[in-house]
DNA sequence: TAATATGGAATGAACGTTCATTCCATATTA
DNA sequence: TAATATGGAATGAACGTTCATTCCATATTA
């Protein structure tokens, strides 16, 4: 294994653990055994623990940007936009359901507390894209005029919890369903 | 300090230290600490820490429902029914940060895993209401014919977000937002 | 080219610390 | 006085991290 594929390896298995257990139900030594390499290993590649869960979610963040954004540049039409992006973000999340996980197990810990004092939620670039997005939507008038955090909530908080749900097996969302769930969150935040 | 009146101080300290710091940030020894009890003493009250924490659970699930159930039954008009509840349970969320932290770190964990399993989120009676309203407003075609899942997530995902947010300092919610922040939930939800 | 030396990466046993839980001498209650 | 409750020290399991040692690809030497 190079360098390289070594510190994939960990992030996997870190990935994978803390998904599905949470960050106490992935010790150092487990994240080890599943990527195959020493336990003293990690620490040449991360500095400590902390160090290693904080980089695997900025890894994460980076990966969902490029995703949503393919062909959104291309769209004219505000209310197509929001569609767009939000439909884009859940088949993200429900296809990539470990990174989900994780981000939420980041989101609802100390570590992501510290994250969202400058930014509510998700992705530095995403939360950009979004924020740029409903601030034209207001000022156009085509979106309600509350506070950008409600608006975020009425966008996202279904989102979140439609795509938790879908993972945990509560519900299962086709395309039809997602452009359903999609519209309604449209109806939450339009004038 | 009576038994019943120690049963109480573990509890509130118990709520107090897992509200702000997290399961992993409450061990036993500095709750009893709080608590003003000696730690073994928690463990005559409680037969270990996973109890401790799901009947405090079931304690804060307790008080919601007179609360919000309070003058809901007088009210006919279904959009209005839909209002009271939703509005209810905000204000108690915001008025009762602790008890609403609590639940989110309860929800967050293995803990609420297990207990999603039956009931999507929320309390037994509580969510039975909102069922039950629910059930009535796709029927008589007033809400979106989704699944049931899907029409909680639009009504609640907000909800939680908002209250989240007005805790956290990122947002504040007056009389007035609070109004508008669950009109645009009816918007989400109804046809 | 073959034999040897080198340095840095990898290893996993060992260590210190934290924590839930138990234990038991003492205090309180009936 | 007997029965029960209390508190906090003691326990042992679990965990993150360290560190002496091994391993191995590459460089150097003969």
């Amino acid at each position: 294994m190079s360098k390289v594929e070594k510190r994939d390896e960990i992030f996997r298995a870190a990935l994978e653990l803390i998904a599905e257990h949470g960050f106490h139900g992935a010790p150092m030594a487990m994240i080890a055994e599943r990527a195959g390499v020493g336990a003293g290993t990690i620490y040449r590649y991360f500095e400590n623990k902390d160090v290693l869960i904080t980089e695997l979610y900025s890894e994460i963040e980076g990966r969902i940007y490029p995703v949503i954004m393919e062909g959104y540049p291309e769209i004219k039409a505000f209310r197509e936009r929001f569609l767009h992006l939000g439909t884009a973000l859940l088949r993200y999340f429900i296809e990539n359901p470990l990174d989900f996980r994780y981000l939420e197990q980041f989101h609802n810990s100390p570590y992501g507390v510290e994250f969202r004092r400058d930014r509510l939620l998700g992705e530095i670039e995403e939360r950009f894209v979004f924020r740029e997005l409903f601030e034209v939507g207001i000022a156009q008038q085509v979106m309600k005029d509350v506070p950008l955090a409600i608006l975020f909530a009425l966008a996202f908080g279904p989102l979140l919890s439609v795509a938790r749900d879908h993972i945990l097996g509560f519900v299962t969302l086709d395309d039809d369903l997602i452009a359903r769930t999609i519209e309604a969150c449209w109806d939450a935040v339009r004038r």
